[in-house]
RNA sequence: GGCCGCUUGCCGAAAUUGGUAGACGGAAGGCACUUAAAAUGCCUCGGGCUUUGCCCGUGCGGGUUCGAUUCCCGCAGCGGCCACCA
């Protein structure tokens, strides 16, 4: 028979359009069957998909296509994380409306995700942007608003001059501003702020429970959350005059047992007590300015230095009223972590050393390593900062650091002090209350209303939802909402009097903190059907980049916990099962002169000259320079469009290529070399079935339990129970190495089939293995699975065929073959009955040929055997 | 600076986490088919040697064990997250 190629253009719209018509992949949410809810984090629409969302979707769709195959009840939805900064970018650079350029790019996107073959419910998509999303969590706002879960307060920020907003940390580059360049301004600010410190414990408490969840991610959220279990501890001061009539400063310390290492205080620029002698000193109020502007800049923190001033004021040590200790305004010390306020001890901190070192202030040794000798230990420029064993210490002197921390506190906690207790045990987290207010006009707006008479006061729900205006112009820099000539202008809801709206909106993370809960009822008209989410809820596997470990999945886990605070879901935890995957990388290339040159892969062609490789470009002919191998981005202009490689190979190609070799957690390099051995091996499968189809359509699916058709029914089976078990770990590497072997087996007996040479016993096995062959590529190739299940008479849809059910038998062994060892040395090979006892196979191994020879006679002194694993002789 | 992870052929990797190291794929080389090319099929493919076979080999140095890619100690290199957090 002539053997065509397979032609995925020809063949994969065709079984799309399949798909949808029967409406396949639309969930019913109450099927009664077991749920699985699959999810992938879902995309900025930022025109184009790239290779990390074929990866990412390509792996979500295995899953869910897997798990229908088992059986579950799948949903498995897509929408659009479309609120934010690029689109308000697009707006001031091309004059587009923000919303018509976002709606135009999911458009696209959605179009291209569509000829992936991928198995979404696109019935459930909205996007955040969606006044129908957005009034709902505008809703959510106001319900946690009422359960005291949000709050404003006066807050430090960046401030760009130029571009008149506030900045996130991330956006602020060397103390200046990305797009603006303007050097950065700390401003006081009232913003919004989610209590999310509410949930601290919790947050960390419930991570033990993530099973599901990787390691890595656990552990970053873990220090993210940041506890800490210390003492605060009140000093008295000693010269109240001095000190603006403040009686005491309290400082917090996880080191109470250092406390007779301490040798000053250092507070805050901030602190209250340095705000109140700055007022009547102007070298502290000048040293307090110099803080504020020096402290925001991050790589600038690293090499600071350590700077202080002598407020004058003294305190008095807790233990010795007679001991006083400077206090001095220090520039590393931060307001609002602790108290604001500290205690220097530094023979056991390197920055309190490094400080005492610069001020000429003492250096005591309290806590030497288990063992040392008290008089020869000494502190020179590096602190001792571990556990040990407490010196110079007083009533310490001997204990453990443990011990130590454990007395100062009783003793501390027990004495007064302007009666109350000196000292407390306190826990800290380093965990901050999430500010959400952006000045910014693409977002959620803030569904407040600012009054003169009676302050802040809420939309009424009735009124939702708040609604961007559309007739907004970014000719100037700053808030559109801010010189709307209307929208602002709004009556007080309480009072009837003239009033104002709130003009920031919600930070966009807030967008994509709940909507994982709404795609299991996207048209409800509440946030959530209460029945619904509690079902469905939490996501069985969610799958998206590392990138997220700590602020999206935190600030999910947060809102999860707030919903149910104000009815709105039953649970807390968001997300059983995560799975991070690694990126897909590419090396960059640049033009020689200005590094900054960017040039596309497709655009380079390459040479090797002397063994060395070398890139020119395709048409210029210029030679380019190769840099380094980074996440694929447009800045640098090292992506390779997936449309292209689909356009080339088709979507089954592209998907099994994602899956094939690199655990799916690992970055990935891309390149095009491997992308033809998929699209060989798609066409491979498709030519071995397809030659063969003729005899297998008229052949009945038979497994054989004997014969020489038997390893044909044993390779096929176990094999698919392999690939089950990799299916179910994500490893789908490893799945389809196993699915390369599989057909290399059958290669043979397919060809026989073609070849009318096999008997019927042989072609029912193998029609029997190409079943299970085809049921396990499905997941990953789906269209190719469609076209060759067709192809010999299976008439339903693959994407409605359950998954094959493996025979034990066949995946049993009867016989093993084991290595035997001499003294850890692999001589020969043991092939005998699988309940063999030891005996009988110490016997059978010192029986043979190979084993003989190397003993030479020698007794051996131990035989160990591991049952069906290995035998090891020792002589 | 703190915490965490990784290191296996030319390359991506596998090894049932203490039991035959290198499955499977890629690249490379050879052969067959072909007028030729593509496609396809077959073979070789960690290093070395005195090549029926033997020795070495999982970043480096030690240790535990009958046996270590896997466990322990030390070192080096690469990467990630957090970063003046008291």
């Amino acid at each position: 028979m002539a053997s065509e190629r397979y032609n995925p253009r020809d063949a994969e719209p065709r079984w799309q359009k399949e798909w949808d018509a029967r409406k396949v992949f639309e969930t019913d949410t109450s099927d009664p069957r077991p749920k699985y809810y699959v999810l992938e984090m879902f995309p900025y629409p930022s025109g184009r998909i790239h290779m990390g969302h074929v990866r990412n979707y390509t792996m979500g769709d295995v899953v869910a296509r897997f798990k229908r195959a088992r059986g579950f009840n799948v949903m498995h939805p897509m929408g659009w994380d479309a609120f934010g900064m690029p689109a308000e970018n697009a707006a001031m650079e091309r004059g587009v409306h923000p919303g018509a350029w976002t709606y135009q790019n999911i458009e696209a996107m959605k179009a291209q995700l569509k000829i992936m073959g991928l198995s979404l419910d696109w019935s459930r998509e909205f996007a955040t942007c969606d006044v129908e999303y957005y009034q709902r969590q505008q809703h959510l706002f106001l319900d946690f608003l009422e359960k005291g879960l949000v709050y404003r307060k006066q807050s430090k920020v960046n401030w760009d001059p130029v571009d008149n907003t506030v900045l996130a940390n991330e956006q602020v580059i060397d103390g200046r501003g990305w797009r603006s360049g303007a050097l950065v301004e700390q401003r006081e600010l009232t913003q919004w702020f989610f209590r999310i410190t509410d949930f601290s414990q919790d947050l960390l408490d419930s991570l033990d429970d993530l099973n599901d969840w990787p390691e890595r991610v656990r552990l970053m959220q873990k220090n993210w959350i940041g506890r800490s279990e210390g003492l605060s501890l009140r000093w008295e001061v000693a010269n109240r005059d001095a000190a603006t009539g403040h009686k005491d400063i309290t400082v917090y310390t996880t080191r109470p047992d250092t406390l007779f290492g301490a040798s000053f205080l250092a507070i805050s620029a901030d602190h209250p007590l340095a705000r109140d002698i700055a007022a009547s000193s102007p070298e502290v109020d000048a040293f307090c300015e110099e803080c504020r502007r020096a402290g925001t800049s991050l790589a600038a923190l690293e090499t600071a230095e350590k700077k202080g001033i002598d407020t004058g004021v003294r305190v008095r040590h807790p233990f010795d009223p007679a001991w006083e200790l400077p206090v001095y305004v220090a520039n590393f010390v931060l307001m609002d972590y602790g108290t604001g306020a500290i205690f220097g001890c530094p023979s056991g901190d390197q920055r309190d050393l490094d400080f005492a070192r610069k001020y000429g202030l003492s250096v005591v040794p309290v806590v030497m390593p288990a063992g040392a000798d008290k008089d020869a230990f000494t502190v020179g420029d590096t602190a001792f900062t571990d556990d040990g064993v407490m010196i110079n210490s007083r009533f310490l002197d001997g204990l453990t650091t443990h011990a130590a921390f454990k007395e100062v506190a009783d003793r501390l906690e027990a004495t007064m002090l302007f009666g109350t207790p000196q000292a407390e045990r306190k826990v800290n987290f380093r965990l901050r209350d999430w500010g959400i207010s952006r000045q910014r006009y693409w977002g959620c707006p803030i569904p407040v209303i600012h009054c003169d008479d009676c302050g802040v006061v809420p939309v009424p729900k009735k009124d939702l939802p708040v609604k961007l205006p559309e007739d907004v112009t970014f000719d100037k820099p700053g808030n559109p909402l801010d010189r709307h000539p209307t929208w602002r202008h709004v009556a007080c809801p309480c009072c009837g009097k003239d009033a104002r709206r709130e003009t920031d909106t919600m930070d966009t993370f807030v967008d994509s903190s709940w909507y994982f809960a709404r795609f299991t009822a996207p048209k409800e008209d509440a946030p959530t059907d209460k029945a619904i989410v509690d079902r469905w809820l939490p996501v069985d596997q969610y799958i998206g980049g590392i990138e997220h470990a700590i602020l999206h999945l935190l600030y999910s886990r947060f809102f999860t916990r707030a919903m149910r605070e104000a009815g709105h879901v039953g649970l807390k935890e968001p997300f059983k099962g995560l799975f991070t995957q690694g990126m897909v990388v590419h090396e960059t290339y640049a033009r020689a002169e200005g590094q900054r040159d960017w040039v596309p892969p497709a655009e380079v062609r390459f040479e090797e000259t002397d063994g060395k490789r070398r890139a020119f470009h395709i048409t210029t002919g210029e030679e380019l320079v190769i840099g380094s191998i980074e996440k694929m981005s447009k800045s640098k202009k090292n992506v390779v469009d997936p449309d292209d490689i689909i356009g080339s190979y088709g979507a089954d190609t592209a998907r099994f290529f994602m899956l094939s070799d690199s655990p799916p957690d690992r970055d990935i390099i891309w390149s095009e070399a491997g992308v033809e051995g998929s699209f060989r091996f798609v066409q491979r499968v498709w030519r071995l079935i397809s030659e063969a189809a003729d005899a297998l359509k008229s052949a009945s699916s038979n497994p054989a339990k004997e014969g020489t058709a038997l390893s044909i029914s044993q390779a096929a089976h176990k094999t698919l129970k392999a690939v089950e078990g990799d299916f179910e770990k994500l490893a789908f590497n490893k799945a389809v190495a196993r699915v390369y072997e599989l057909v290399n087996t059958l290669a043979q007996p397919l060809t026989q089939v073609a070849e009318g040479k096999a008997d019927a016993t042989t072609v029912g096995a193998v029609k029997d293995a190409v079943m299970i062959l085809i049921g396990i590529i499905a997941p990953m190739m789906p269209h190719l699975a469609e076209e060759s299940a067709r192809l010999i008479g299976h008439d339903t849809l693959m994407a409605e065929t359950p998954w094959p059910v493996f025979d034990p038998e066949l995946v049993a062994e009867n016989e093993v073959t084991m290595p035997v060892q001499v003294n850890g040395k692999k001589r020969a090979e043991l092939t005998i009955a699988r309940d063999a006892d030891q005996t009988a196979v110490e016997e059978a191994a010192l029986a043979l040929e190979a084993v003989k020879s190397v003993l030479d006679g020698a007794k051996p002194k131990k035989i160990i055997v591991v049952p069906q694993r290995i035998v090891n002789v020792v002589i």
